[in-house]
DNA sequence: GCCGTTAGTCAACGCCCGGTGACTTAATGG
DNA sequence: CCATTAAGTCACCGGGCGTTGACTAACGGC
């Protein structure tokens, strides 16, 4: 070998901001517990030990990246009209991955992990629940946002319990039907 | 002291029992990661040994708590023209402590640890989805009953999230009457 | 009343984790 | 072209986990 791979510019910044994308990536995908400092570096190609030095602790990473992506934008873009139809295709066919609610998925997967709880109990409701339950707006609107939210979540929760579901193509198709009207019907009260 | 406390007779199906006992209530209140063999033995009043000794490992001794409970049979006791409001208010205002829906809590909670969800995928389909998809019948029976079953976990991962909600007891009322009728709808198709 | 069996304990192992301080290497300005 | 500083690495610590094998004490049959 000459040179390892692609040594990486020595730039702070911009290695900062890579370890940032590549925790939310794995906090989205795993649960705080699960995911491990060295994975985390591992992706970035760096040492695990810049991590916690860029960003404290691991707990104080966790609230970073919480704070980088957890505003819940990613629901309320796009027209009212479709937002049933909209989230309940993301939340059913989108792998997670790509899939742009990347916020609900962290706060999901802290459920149990006692710390991660407590940290996005701290930040959740101003930084989601509150503005998603603005958007919604009319009567008992903080009620219906959290309806809302709960019932996104919940599908979410339900596919990875079962592995994708494990309903055929059509029944898919048809439980995201549902899905959108029930979604749909919340919303507009 | 002249006895410590109460030296438990010696009976060994008795403390076995005692154990899964103590293990499914743990499993319903904290995530797979998150309880440990010795906090498990401490509620019993033994030692983290014996657990290992008559369960195997923690991933047996955690399936074993989910065969013993995860029949979701808790769901479908009681007159059906009630199912959405009995379930809407035992998952919105009873504690996950002594609510009966605790097959449903320790699946959601092992959301994010790899482990516990390998598990729960290759017991809860037969285990569960299939007695409720039955249960709920009708057309499309296996979406309704996934729908449900989401919404149902959803409102536990909201309630856990926020740290019970953050609402007023007037707006939990109003949230539980929505979700009850919400339920239903999925349930009568 | 002893003794083998069995329920239960104790101490310890190996492992993996998050975090820290000392070190090495690359970029930069004179 | 070298010195300085920042970027990144390395070895290692302390702690908690699940698990194991050796040990102790209570029970039941002779």
């Amino acid at each position: 070998m000459f040179c390892h791979v692609a040594p990486r510019p020595r730039n702070a910044e911009a290695t900062r901001a890579a370890i940032l994308s590549a925790a939310r990536e794995r906090f989205a995908r795993e649960s705080y517990d699960d995911v491990g400092m060295r994975d985390i570096a591992g992706d970035v190609g760096v040492d695990a030990a810049l991590v916690s030095r860029y960003f404290g602790s691991k707990e104080d990473l966790f609230v970073t990246v919480l704070d980088s992506c957890s505003n819940g934008s990613e629901l309320m873009e796009g027209p009212r009209a479709e937002f049933g139809r909209r989230v309940a295709r993301a939340v059913i066919f989108e792998p997670a991955k790509e899939g742009k609610l990347k916020g609900l998925l962290i706060m999901l997967r802290s459920v149990g992990s006692t710390k991660a709880m407590e940290l996005v109990q701290r930040t959740g409701s101003e930084r989601f629940f509150n503005p998603f339950a603005a958007w919604v707006g009319g009567e008992d609107a903080a009620v219906r946002a959290r309806l809302a939210s709960a019932t996104i979540m919940g599908m979410a929760v339900s596919r990875e319990i079962t592995g994708g579901f494990g309903l055929s193509q059509e029944e898919c198709e048809k439980m995201c039907a549902r899905m959108a009207v029930l979604l749909q019907d919340i919303i507009d009260g």
